[in-house]
DNA sequence: CCGCCGATCTTT
DNA sequence: AAGATCGGCGGG
């Protein structure tokens, strides 16, 4: 079932491993969350939201259980779930997903690229291209799942997730706030 | 399999 | 000027 709202009102470090093994969807197509990092707001140099509320990342400091959708590199999206209370700045990045529906269309949209199931979703843009999930859908909620829903289908998180530091940051690069599900072979990296 | 580099454009 | 990335290319 879709998770409620207080599953996200709460601090990112503790949101984050509690997502691996949920379920992201939108529409057919859906993955099983497999990697994650939590991004902290005003003690994290890495994330978004560190120098304050933009235009950009304004999702970020709104209502916890929406999804925050951010461009970068100049052709890539990547999603966030927002966390904490109203005006924290905080969010988990889902950083890659075990495909389970929807894999036809998930093939036709990651292009000639993804030959075999892994490539399909192994790293946050991927997966949001994977799912079509783009600037349109930043701001969608996660609770009321009108458009893209996560949700617990049974299946608990690992017991021992592996944590390790961040990827691809310059800032705030020390912190162990990254969590995957071990010897998975669709996490973007070990 | 690994590492380097270019793509491409928004934000600072 | 750099970025919460990806894919192609060359080398081991």
């Amino acid at each position: 079932m879709t998770l409620d709202r207080d599953f996200y009102r709460r601090d990112p470090r503790e949101v984050a491993p509690d997502l691996l093994n949920k379920v992201l969807a939108k529409g057919e197509r859906s993955g099983r969350i497999v990697e994650v990092e939590a991004y902290c707001g005003p003690i994290d140099p890495g994330a978004h939201s560190y120098r304050g509320r933009t235009e950009r990342n304004a999702v970020m400091f709104g209502p916890p259980g929406h999804l925050y959708v951010y461009f970068t590199y100049g052709m890539h999206h990547c999603c966030n779930a927002v966390c904490g209370e109203e005006g924290e700045g905080l969010a988990v990045l889902i950083r890659a997903l075990e495909p389970l529906t929807g894999i036809a269309e998930m093939t036709a949209a990651r292009g000639p690229t993804a030959r075999r199931d892994r490539d399909l979703c192994s790293g946050p843009a991927k997966l949001t291209q994977a799912l079509g999930i783009a600037r349109a859908d930043d701001g969608a909620d996660l609770v009321d799942g009108a458009r893209i829903t996560i949700a617990d289908d049974g299946i608990a998180p690992p017991a021992c997730p592996v944590r390790t530091t961040r990827i691809g940051l310059s800032a705030g690069g020390d912190h162990p706030w990254r969590w995957y599900v071990a010897a998975n072979p669709h996490i973007s990296r070990p």
